[in-house]
RNA sequence: GGGCAAUUGGCGCAGUUGGUUAGCGCGCUUCCUUCACACGGAAGAGGUCACAGGUUCGAAUCCUGUAUUGCCCA
C-alpha cells in the first residue's frame, strides 16, 4: 500500500502529471458525435507575449469549464493558439536591427519579413510554454496561430467579399497616427492621459476691418497653419452678427469664413474655435458639415510641412514655443492660462498620437452591427456579468467604421492591386494574371481582422459553402459554448467575433461570454512595469505551487470586480492544498494500520449520525458548486469546497473519525473505507481548480490507477436523498455543546487536559437520545465525562453552568469566588442581552400591522424566537444568586 | 460632459426574490508543539452596513438625493 509522503513536493508532481497528460494526449478532441461537445477558443495571446497573472486568471477559469465538463462526459475541445500581433512585433525586431544600426527600410520587404519569422521561432511563443506549465487541458495538436496558411486564407477571403459585397472601402478619414511607428491605429488602440498644458488666446483680424478681432482658445496654436474656418454658437449673443463674415488667419494669412456650428461649446475659452478639419477629429466633422478645406500639415514623422513657411521642419513641440513666441511679437496673443486636458497616446509605442488625414481602409459597420445587437439583446448569447450588456449596446449602436489597415509589413497584406498605367483598382485573393502591370497595397490588416475569425478560422473555415458542409469539425465545434476574456476587449474582440460569427457562420460564435476581473495589487493600483508591480507568475509558481495560484485567484476573484492581489496571498491556496494533502495522508496512515491488522470482523456498521452528516454536507457542497459553477461564480464555487473541506470535512468529521477508530477497531476498515471515498469525491470536486494535488492524491489513495487519469474520471453526481436537514441541524447543536463545553473550561481557567465531568439536560426525549450516542464524542472532544441527566438528579454542587436553547450543561468544578463571581457576571450580562431582544419581539408580536402583513411563516419563527428566549432566560435566572 | 459600478469590523470580501441577535477569509489577542497538518488546533475581541431623506408592520437589502473611489465612452 502506497503512503503519502509528509510534505507535497509540487515541483516534482507538477511535472509529472503535465508530461503525463501531453505525452498521453488524455486532452486530445475528435469529433464524437455519440457525445455532446464542449468547444472553447483560447482568447490568443500576443505572440510576443510573456504570461502575467491576468493570464493566469483568464486561463484558470476556461480550464476549470474545460475540466468540468469533460468529467460531466462531454467531448472538450480548447483549441490554443497565438495571434501575431503586428505592431508589438514589428516593433520588438526593429528595435533588435536598431541595435546594430540599422532600420527596417534598410531592407527589402521580403528580408525583412524573413527576419521577422526567424524572430518568431526564435523568441516567439514564450507564452504558450508557459501556459503548459499553468496545466491547461488544451488540444496541443489543434495549436493556431493567425499567420499560419489556412488562418491567413480566410482572413483573405473574408476581405475579398467584404470588398465585394461593398462593406469594405478606402478613404480619406482622419485616423489616429503614430508618428513613432508611422501607422494608423484604431480608435481602441489609443488611451488617454491628462496632461498639464496651457490654452492659448489668440487674435484672428477680421478681413478687412484689421483693426478688429475675434479672439480663439486654443491648445494647439501650431495647427493653425491648417485652419480653414472659425466657428462660433449660433446661438451665441455675442457673435450671432460674424457668422457668414471672413476673418484672416495669422501667420499664413488665410482668409477663412466664420461659421455657425452648434459643436462649439459657450462656455469654452472665449466662445470661439478655430476649425482645423487636417489635424483635430471633432474639427474634421464640422468641416465636413461645411464643405471646408482639408490641410494637411504634417509630415508622417509629425513634423510640420512646407505649408508651415518658415516653421516646416520643425517638430510640433518645437513649433507650438516658436509659434506662441512670434504671435507675441507680433501682438496677436492675448494671454495664456494653465489648462488640463487629455491626450492620445499610442497603447503599443507611447507615441503622442496625431490626427491626420490619410488613404484607409474601413469596414462598414453598422449594417454587420444590426444583427449582432439582436443575438445578445435576444439572450442568444449571454454576458455574465449581466451588466456588460449595456455597455456593449452603447458602443454597437454608436458604432463607427472600422479603420483595418495599418501601415507595417509584418501581417496579411491588403489583398488589393493597383494597376501602374490606369490606377485600377482589383482585389481577390491571388494576384492579378500579369503581376507586372500591377503593383499590391503596401498595407497590411489590422491584427484583430484575423482575431474576429478566430472561433471558425481554427475550424479550418473556408468562404465556401460545399467545404465548409464537409468540414465535420467545423460543424461539430461551432459554435463555441464559452468564452472568458478581460473586459476591456470587448468591443476589439467580441463584438467584432459575433459580427463575423454571424455574417459567415449564420450563428453565434459563442453561447456564454465569462468577463473576468482585472487583477490590481495590494493597494488596488494597476499592475504596470514603471510601478513593478506586478509579480511574476513564474516565480509565484515556483515558491508555492501552481495549484496554489490558481486556487488563490479563482478564490479571491470576485464577480465583476477588481481582484487585489499580493503575492503573499497566495499563502490562501498554499494552506489550503496543505490541508487537504495532510486530511489525505491520515486517511491512509489508518488505512494501512488497519488492512494490516489481521482477523478483521465483518464490516456491517450501519451509517450513524456522523456518516450521514458528512454525506448530507458533501450533497449540499456538490449542489452548490454546480449552481455556482452554472453561473459562473467561480470564486463561490472555491468557497464553498474550502470551507466544506476545512471545516466540515476535516475541523469535525475527521476529528469524530478519530473518536470512532478507537472505540471500534473491529470496525475500522468500513469507517475508513468510507471516509475515503468522501475523500475522493472531494478530490474530484477540486479537479478542476487544482488539477496537479489531485491528481497526484487520487493516485495515492488507490492502486492501479497508473494509467488512469482523474480527470477523465466521473464527476460526483448530486443526489437530493442523500440532504436531509433534520441531521444537520442535529449536528449543529452537537457542534454547539462542544463549543460550549470548550468555552467554558478555557473560561474557568480548567486546564484543557484536566477531565471534569459534565451534565447534561436535554430539553426532549428525542435529544436525550442524540445525547446517548454523541457523548463519546463530547467526552473525547472536549476531555469531559458526560452523564446525560434529568433535571431533578443535579446534585448542588458548584457547577459552572451555560444554557443552550435546548440543553443545559453543567461542568462539575471546584471554582475559587472570583473566578465565580466573573461567572455569575457573564450570566448577568447574557441576561440582560436576551432581555433586550425578548423586548425587540414582543414589540414586533404586539404590532397588530406586522401580525396581519407579514407572511404567516415570518410570524411563526418570531414567535418560536420568543419562546426560545424565554425559555433560555429562566434557566439564566436560576443561576444567579 | 455622458454611462456603469462600488462604498459592510484593521484589510479583502459574502449577504441572489426586503423578515439572521449581519457572516467569511486574512490580520489581531490568549492558550496549546497531544499520536494528519504550527502552511496547524482551541477559545476570543472587533461592525450605528458611506451620509441624508423616503417607501414599508419591517431596509445592509427597494426608491431619491449627496459624498468618495474606480472603470468605460466622448
Amino acid at each position: 500500500m502506497k503512503e503519502i509522503p509528509p510534505k507535497y513536493d509540487y515541483k516534482t508532481i507538477e511535472d509529472k502529471w503535465r508530461n503525463f497528460w501531453e505525452e498521453r494526449k488524455i486532452y486530445h478532441s475528435k469529433v464524437n458525435k455519440e457525445k455532446q461537445k464542449f468547444s472553447v477558443v483560447i482568447p490568443p495571446p500576443n505572440v510576443t507575449g510573456i504570461l502575467h497573472i491576468g493570464h493566469i486568471l483568464n486561463n484558470t477559469i476556461q480550464d476549470i469549464y474545460c475540466r468540468w465538463k469533460r468529467m460531466l462526459g462531454y467531448e472538450v475541445c480548447w483549441v490554443p493558439g497565438m495571434d501575431h500581433a503586428g505592431i508589438s512585433t514589428q516593433i520588438m525586431v526593429e528595435k533588435s536591427l536598431a541595435q546594430q544600426g540599422k532600420s527596417r527600410k534598410d531592407f527589402t520587404r521580403e528580408e525583412f519579413l524573413k527576419f521577422v519569422w526567424d524572430w518568431k521561432e526564435k523568441h516567439g511563443g514564450i507564452i504558450l510554454k508557459q501556459l503548459r506549465k499553468l496545466g491547461v487541458s488544451v488540444d496541443w495538436s489543434k495549436e493556431r496561430f493567425t499567420l499560419d496558411e489556412g488562418l491567413s486564407k480566410a482572413v483573405k477571403q473574408v476581405f475579398v467579399d467584404l470588398y465585394k459585397k461593398g462593406l469594405i472601402y478606402r478613404g480619406k478619414r482622419i485616423i489616429n497616427w503614430d508618428p513613432v511607428t508611422k501607422t494608423a491605429l484604431s480608435d481602441d488602440e489609443i488611451s488617454y492621459k491628462e496632461v498639464k498644458d496651457k490654452l492659448y488666446y489668440i487674435k484672428y483680424p477680421l478681413f478687412k476691418h484689421e483693426d478688429e478681432f475675434l479672439v480663439i482658445a486654443t491648445t494647439r496654436p501650431e495647427t493653425m497653419f491648417g485652419d480653414t474656418a472659425v466657428a462660433v454658437n449660433p446661438d451665441d449673443e455675442r457673435y450671432k452678427s460674424y457668422i457668414g463674415k471672413k476673418i484672416i488667419v495669422p501667420l499664413v494669412n488665410r482668409v477663412v469664413p466664420i461659421i455657425g456650428d452648434s459643436y462649439v461649446d459657450m462656455e469654452f475659452g472665449t466662445g470661439a474655435l478655430k476649425i482645423t478639419p487636417g489635424h483635430d477629429m471633432n474639427d474634421f466633422d464640422v468641416g465636413q458639415r461645411h464643405n471646408l478645406e482639408i490641410i494637411n500639415i504634417l509630415t508622417e514623422d509629425a513634423h510640420l510641412n512646407e505649408i508651415a513657411g518658415e516653421f516646416q521642419g520643425l517638430d510640433v513641440n518645437t513649433a507650438r514655443t516658436r509659434v506662441v513666441k512670434k504671435l507675441k511679437s507680433l501682438k496677436l496673443l492675448e494671454k495664456e492660462e494653465p489648462y488640463n486636458h487629455n491626450i492620445a497616446i499610442a497603447d503599443r509605442s507611447q507615441a503622442v498620437i496625431e490626427p491626420i488625414i490619410s488613404d484607409q481602409w474601413f469596414v462598414k459597420m453598422d449594417k454587420l452591427a444590426k444583427p449582432a445587437i439582436e443575438v445578445v439583446n435576444k439572450g442568444l448569447i449571454k454576458f455574465h456579468p449581466e451588466r456588460y450588456v449595456k455597455v456593449y449596446n452603447h458602443w454597437m449602436e454608436n458604432i463607427r467604421d472600422w479603420c483595418i489597415s495599418r501601415q507595417l509589413w509584418w501581417g496579411h497584406q491588403i489583398p488589393i492591386w493597383y494597376n501602374k498605367k490606369t490606377g485600377e483598382m482589383y482585389c481577390d485573393i491571388n494576384p492579378p494574371e500579369n503581376p507586372e502591370n500591377w503593383i499590391q497595397d503596401e498595407d497590411v490588416l489590422d491584427t484583430w481582422f484575423s482575431s474576429w475569425l478566430w472561433p471558425f478560422s481554427v475550424f479550418n473555415w473556408e468562404n465556401d459553402e460545399e467545404k465548409n458542409k464537409n468540414n465535420e469539425e467545423l460543424n461539430y465545434y461551432y459554435p463555441t459554448d464559452f468564452l472568458s476574456t478581460a473586459a476591456d476587449i470587448i468591443f476589439l474582440w467580441v463584438a467584432r467575433m459575433i459580427m463575423a460569427g454571424l455574417e459567415y457562420m449564420g450563428k453565434i460564435p459563442f453561447k456564454d461570454v465569462y468577463f473576468h476581473s482585472i487583477i490590481r495589487d495590494g493597494k488596488g493600483r494597476k499592475m504596470s512595469k514603471t510601478l513593478g508591480n506586478s509579480p511574476d507568475p513564474l516565480e509565484v509558481m515556483e515558491n508555492y505551487g501552481t495549484d496554489a495560484l490558481r486556487f488563490t485567484l479563482i478564490y479571491l476573484a470576485p464577480i465583476g470586480n477588481d481582484v487585489l492581489y499580493d503575492v503573499e496571498k497566495t499563502e490562501i491556496g498554499r494552506n489550503f492544498i496543505t490541508k487537504l494533502w495532510n486530511a489525505g495522508r491520515f486517511l491512509m496512515m489508518n488505512k494501512k494500520n488497519i488492512y494490516s491488522m489481521k482477523n478483521l470482523s465483518e464490516d456491517t456498521l450501519n451509517q450513524d449520525l456522523i456518516d450521514r452528516w458528512i454525506i448530507s454536507r458533501l450533497n449540499h457542497t456538490l449542489n452548490e458548486i454546480t449552481t455556482n459553477l452554472n453561473e459562473f461564480r467561480l470564486n463561490e464555487y472555491t468557497k464553498a469546497l474550502y470551507n466544506f473541506v476545512w471545516s466540515d470535512f476535516c475541523d469535525w468529521y475527521i476529528e469524530c473519525l478519530k473518536v470512532k477508530i478507537n472505540l471500534n477497531k473491529e470496525y475500522s476498515k468500513s469507517i475508513i473505507d468510507s471516509a475515503i471515498e468522501i475523500y475522493e469525491q472531494i478530490l474530484k470536486m477540486l479537479h478542476p481548480a487544482i488539477p496537479f494535488v489531485t491528481e497526484e492524491l487520487w493516485h495515492l489513495i488507490q492502486e492501479g490507477r497508473d494509467d488512469l487519469s482523474i480527470s477523465k474520471s466521473d464527476f460526483p453526481q448530486f443526489n437530493e436523498v442523500n440532504i436531509n436537514l433534520d441531521i444537520e441541524e442535529m449536528f449543529e447543536e452537537f457542534k454547539e455543546i462542544v463549543n460550549a463545553v470548550r468555552n467554558m473550561k478555557i473560561e474557568s481557567m480548567i486546564p484543557n487536559k484536566h477531565i471534569c465531568d459534565l451534565y447534561i439536560i436535554a430539553s426532549d426525549e428525542l435529544r436525550n437520545k442524540l445525547m446517548s450516542e454523541l457523548s463519546i464524542f463530547i467526552n473525547s472532544l472536549c476531555k469531559v465525562n458526560s452523564y446525560i441527566i434529568d433535571k431533578q438528579n443535579l446534585k448542588s454542587v458548584k457547577y459552572i453552568t451555560r444554557v443552550l436553547s435546548n440543553y443545559e450543561l453543567h461542568l462539575s468544578s471546584n471554582l475559587d469566588n472570583e473566578t465565580n463571581n466573573a461567572l455569575i457576571n457573564k450570566y448577568k450580562q447574557e441576561l440582560e442581552k436576551l432581555e433586550n431582544y425578548l423586548n425587540g419581539l414582543d414589540k414586533k408580536l404586539s404590532n397588530k400591522e406586522f401580525l396581519e402583513k407579514a407572511s404567516r411563516e415570518v410570524v411563526e419563527r418570531e414567535k418560536q424566537k420568543r419562546e426560545e428566549t424565554i425559555k433560555k432566560i429562566n434557566k439564566l435566572k436560576e443561576l444567579i444568586p
